[in-house]
DNA sequence: CGACGTGTTGAAGGAGCTCAATCTAAGTGG
DNA sequence: CCACTTAGATTGAGCTCCTTCAACACGTCG
């Protein structure tokens, strides 16, 4: 697809935004030629502090972060998961002050974009600045679809949900299949995203295997029964506004 | 500030971009030169259908309106209320088809803004474009916080929380302030924006009036202890954006 | 080996739900 | 202006899903 010389680094970006919009071989040279530095984060380590002033955009290129607010009480609800390809924070980094933080949730490998550059990329280039912008929506449509999930359906769904999630956005990157994956998260990380506690996740996880439906092991998942598992989570991939 | 010939149907959005950037005359100008038609809305019906392809992007002008989203299991998720001046569906407009509808919650005025136009605005004048995109940031930033809210909050404090969004929110527009305002949701609808049912709101409404953090009509919300309704609700408007 | 993070299990309690009846305000038509 | 209607608010009683607290099991890693 692109040439071959030069940096291929933000390769997954060009990927994630030829979904939203197709991209010319003239826009994806541009992208790639964004400037950036490559990190790596470890696991639970922050890439973006609540209240922080970032002027760095995150592009996620191995492993798993994820993005949490936490409550007057103590009690942290987390509010998306991003994977291998996610622009993880025009979100913050456009709004100047971060209103919540972003954990790796994985060891994984970070490239830093200078939000200038990314703006100006947008702007000179309306196809990427379109392609940008969906993306954000996109991001968006994912959390109305989290907000019907833990306001309205009840434990089982929502974890089956949440795992059907799983299934569909990482067969869509090539790192799993609706058939299983390696799932990144712990039950209490599951717990703070369905707005249950870790004790209830765990007794509705060995249901879902009682039931012939998923087979666990520590740090992965086999899906039995995909079509009942959408069933009971009531899952509908629309939503993720993949293909 | 505009120039006082033409029309100015298209100010209130005018003056919510100036929120997000500063804009300079011609690019205000600009704005109130979209091509548009106005509309109005009874209270419950669709400005948005879910799986429509929707051209046209809202702009509500007097009134209210809500997002919402229907569960399989036929409980309705509200997750936004748009007040005068929002630009109500840049989401599902540009994301082409919609996953969710919009419901106007009173009767409303309406303005509508073919899509194209928006896009061609939006990187032809690009403070106006990061201004739109900011627009669809800050949406995001107020999922977050409703996520947050439903998932970790006990009821009390949700409802609190949604007393005291409202407040800021119509003080920011001129239509209401801390000390009280017009409340345009019924119980029933109240619950569903907060993942409970309206029995219980009514309980926890009652008992908000009984404890003197505010007292109630059947159409309007004063608010005596705004601090103490703060502390309840766990409510910090920085998510807001506004100021 | 020991320690720590994570998963598993049990028992008890409570926040919020369900169902169902009653009340109230604000129309609406005559 | 009044009888009638209706959407929404209020109240009660019983129940259940999920939480809380606490103990224990397991695997991994220094």
């Amino acid at each position: 697809m692109a040439v071959l010389t030069g940096d291929q680094t933000l390769a997954p970006m060009v990927h994630k935004l030829c979904l939203w919009q197709a991209l010319s071989e003239a826009d994806k040279h541009a992208v790639l030629e964004l400037p950036h530095v490559v990190r790596s984060f470890d696991t639970a380590e922050y890439l973006v502090e609540e209240g922080a002033r970032n002027n760095l955009t995150c592009l996620l290129l191995s492993g798993y972060a994820f993005r949490q607010k936490v409550a007057g009480s103590g009690g942290r609800q987390i509010l998306a998961v991003h994977i291998a390809g996610d622009l993880v924070d025009l979100q913050n980094s456009l709004l100047k002050r971060a209103d919540h933080s972003v954990q790796a949730l994985s060891p994984a490998h970070v490239a830093l974009i200078p939000r200038q550059a990314i703006i100006e990329l947008a702007f000179s280039r309306p196809t990427i600045g379109l392609a940008m912008w969906y993306d954000t929506l996109v991001d968006g449509s994912l959390y109305r679809e989290w907000m019907t999930n833990i306001g309205r359906r009840d434990a089982r769904a929502r974890i089956a949900h949440l795992l059907c999630e799983f299934g569909a956005r990482l067969e869509a990157i090539g790192q799993g299949s609706t058939a299983g994956y390696e799932m990144p998260m712990t039950q209490e990380q599951i717990a703070d995203a369905t707005g249950l506690t870790s004790v209830h996740v765990n007794r509705i996880l060995m249901g879902l295997d009682r039931h012939g439906l998923t087979q666990r092991t520590r740090k992965s998942v086999i899906i039995h029964d995909w079509d009942r598992l959408c069933d009971v989570g009531d899952f509908n991939p629309d939503y993720l506004h993949i293909s």
